[in-house]
RNA sequence: GCGCCUAUAGCUCAAUUGGAUAGAGCAACGCCCUUCUAAGGCGUAGGUUCCAGGUUCGAACCCUGGUGGGCGCGCCA
């Protein structure tokens, strides 16, 4: 409809021109708008005042000219000038009505992209570390990544969803000495556990596992484990350096194999913790991108080479150093340590190169807010290699703090008292998790309520458009039992009883929805949707408990009952956007 | 110290991305169930959009300078 309205105004410009009131050569993008107050009508355009000064015209008295010359359209009821020269216009009621329609006849595709748009996008979201199950802090970042690339995917264009599993490094081999610390107690032997292993319940649970799988064949006495390790920190020393000899001592008392299974043992459950996790939340991913497989590919190498070969590398101090700050950072990066190691900011520009590789049009990351001291470098570095670094999107997602009323609650990974998402959704459910996770801007702090998030009642804005929903189907059960029937095609045809101020909100709010997809799609903000679907639940409470749908005038009773179905079928359609679910009764 | 995010009603947040009179929900107060789910609805009240300048037809939004809050500033991952 904005379209038509932008078709109108051309036309009408091009009188203007034609007349000689605006200079040919002016060609100006025409902005339609919703208006926010209906007594501006339905639609808006400030043509007149981003064209006044080019034409050297008052505003008013150059939108006057302009409604003058605007064609007639069967659609626009009446045009008005108002304000400082904004052109509203005011739709007939049967074009509005035509949505209803359109809803019922298109059903779960309503709102979905026409046509594709040609684009294939990544989104890379949640890749949280293999040393522990996703904790309310991963959460946040979980739903709003799969709520934006279920939204990038209605709005018609390719999305592949992607997790980086890192697999490498200092924290996998602390966790894979946790693990077989815990064995080894579970061996039956006694052990002080250093202060800087995982400490989670899982860990014993892991370590249970291996033993199930290998018995003692792992184990090694405690004496020879700790023999000389410099001191942990309770005792005086350093806690790092206690947890890194006893990294080395585990490879050195196992073979490389063994160490293998044992590193495998934490990070195969882990992972697979991880999956279940993310699927029972509704989350799929189509790849889980190794950190490994980067090194033994050759892409941490060719990355490399790549930027050496471009000159932006140099040795000091006998480490390879990236010269980032030639693209904006504060300073460089080193790459590859004297011992001749790559360090993780060198995976991380291998794991970009082997994106960019791919080809996607938009790749799309959605990190924690913790991690925006790495947006410079890794843009610097994909420039450096000569890729578009506006390609790349980097999505902040600030943290969520969680309330149990006005207890706030705290979270540790290390001390193994953080709450899980899995606590989280067993406590709340899925479809609160996903729905409260989404319905702030991204970047904007957030209080989560567990409170608020359990409460049935229309606190809870969840269960408030779930209600909404239900209570629709229910009318159905309702007029079966009154012995009566719907008639879709004959309520379709009587549109125009609707013609309460409340009926007409509710269409018009039925209109916007497509519209209300893309935007949060384009602009990857899904809170968009989530305060849609708030309005529009509330919009049609108010119309439920204002008239009665079950009458005895049947086309009146069929009317109300195929606007509702519209109503149905959009909050459903929203709430599957967002992974929430749309019960038939509550 | 430097960088990123942020500041809107008592509280939690919106504001169609620069549009007209800044809107919702809690909380407060007053109403509505012999009527399709009261798990709901109606109404009242609540604002110098952190401060000071600037840009323009027009600013919560953009620019400059402050102030408060969050986060980050490893050869860790």
């Amino acid at each position: 409809m904005k379209q038509h309205i932008a078709e109108l105004i051309e036309a009408a410009l091009a009188q203007l021109k034609q007349d000689g009131i605006l200079p040919g050569e002016l060609e100006p993008t025409i902005m339609v708008e919703n208006t926010r107050d209906k007594s501006h009508g339905d639609f808006a355009s400030n043509i007149a005042l981003t064209l006044a000064k080019p034409a050297r015209s008052n505003p008013r008295q150059l939108a006057e000219k302009l409604i003058a010359a605007l064609p007639e359209s069967a659609q626009v009821d009446r045009t008005e000038l108002a304000g400082p020269g904004f052109i509203n216009f005011f739709m007939n009621d049967a074009s509005t009505q035509a949505v209803i329609g359109e809803v019922l006849a298109q059903g779960a595709q309503f709102g979905l992209a026409k046509a594709p748009r040609g684009q294939r996008v990544q989104v890379e979201f949640v890749s949280a570390n293999p040393t522990g199950p996703l904790h309310v802090g991963h959460g946040r970042g979980a739903a709003y990544g799969a709520a934006v690339a279920d939204l990038l995917q209605a709005a018609g264009i390719e999305v592949e969803r992607e997790y980086y599993v890192n697999d490498a490094g200092r924290q996998m081999n602390i966790l894979a000495a946790s693990v077989w610390l815990r064995y080894l107690e579970r061996c039956g032997q006694t052990l002080t556990f250093p202060s800087n292993g995982y400490k989670g319940d899982y860990i014993h649970d892991i370590a249970a596992g291996l033993y199930d799988d290998v018995a003692d064949a792992l184990n090694r006495p405690a004496a020879d484990v700790f023999a000389d390790i410099p001191a942990d920190e309770p005792a005086g020393g350093d806690k790092e350096l206690h947890i890194d000899a006893l990294i080395e001592r585990a490879q050195t008392l196992l073979s490389a194999d063994e160490y293998r299974r044992v590193f495998d043992a934490g990070l195969n459950s882990i992972l697979a913790d991880i999956r279940e996790d993310l699927g029972e939340f509704g989350i799929q991913f189509q790849h889980w991108f190794s950190e490994r497989g980067l090194t033994s590919s050759g892409d941490v190498d060719r990355a490399l080479a790549s930027l050496q070969e471009k000159g932006h590398l140099y040795e000091q101090d006998g480490n390879i150093w990236f010269r980032s700050t030639a693209f904006g950072d504060d300073k460089d990066r080193v790459v590859k340590r004297a011992n001749g190691q790559t360090t993780y900011f060198a995976s991380d520009i291998a794991y970009h190169m082997n994106k960019f590789e791919r080809g996607f049009d938009k790749v799309i990351n959605i990190w924690g807010a913790d991690h925006h001291g790495y947006i410079v470098r890794v843009k610097a570095a994909i420039q450096a290699m000569g890729y578009d670094p506006d390609k790349l999107e980097i999505k902040l997602v600030q943290f969520a703090i969680l309330y149990r009323g006005q207890e706030r609650l705290a979270m540790s990974t290390r001390s193994g008292s953080f709450v899980t998402l899995r606590e989280l959704r067993d406590e709340v459910g899925s479809d609160a998790c996903r729905f409260f996770y989404v319905t702030r801007k991204a970047d904007q702090h957030m209080d989560f309520d567990l409170e608020l998030a359990k409460s049935e009642s229309k606190d809870n804005p969840v269960y408030y458009i779930q209600y909404a929903h239900a209570r629709i189907c229910s009318v159905q059960g309702k007029l079966t039992e009154a012995g009566w029937q719907w008639n879709q095609a004959n309520g379709l045809i009587n549109l125009n009883l609707l013609e309460t101020e409340h009926e007409k909100d509710l269409i018009t709010k039925l209109t916007k929805y497509p519209e209300i997809v893309d935007n949060a799609a384009l602009n990857f903000e899904p809170h968009l949707l989530a305060n849609y679907l708030r309005e529009l639940a509330s919009d049609y409470h108010t119309y439920y408990n204002a008239y009665k749908l079950l009458i005895e005038e049947t086309d009146l009773r069929d009317a109300r009952i195929t606007l509702s179905q519209a109503v149905r079928q959009v909050l459903n359609n929203g709430l599957r956007l967002l992974g929430v679910s749309a019960p038939e009764q509550m």
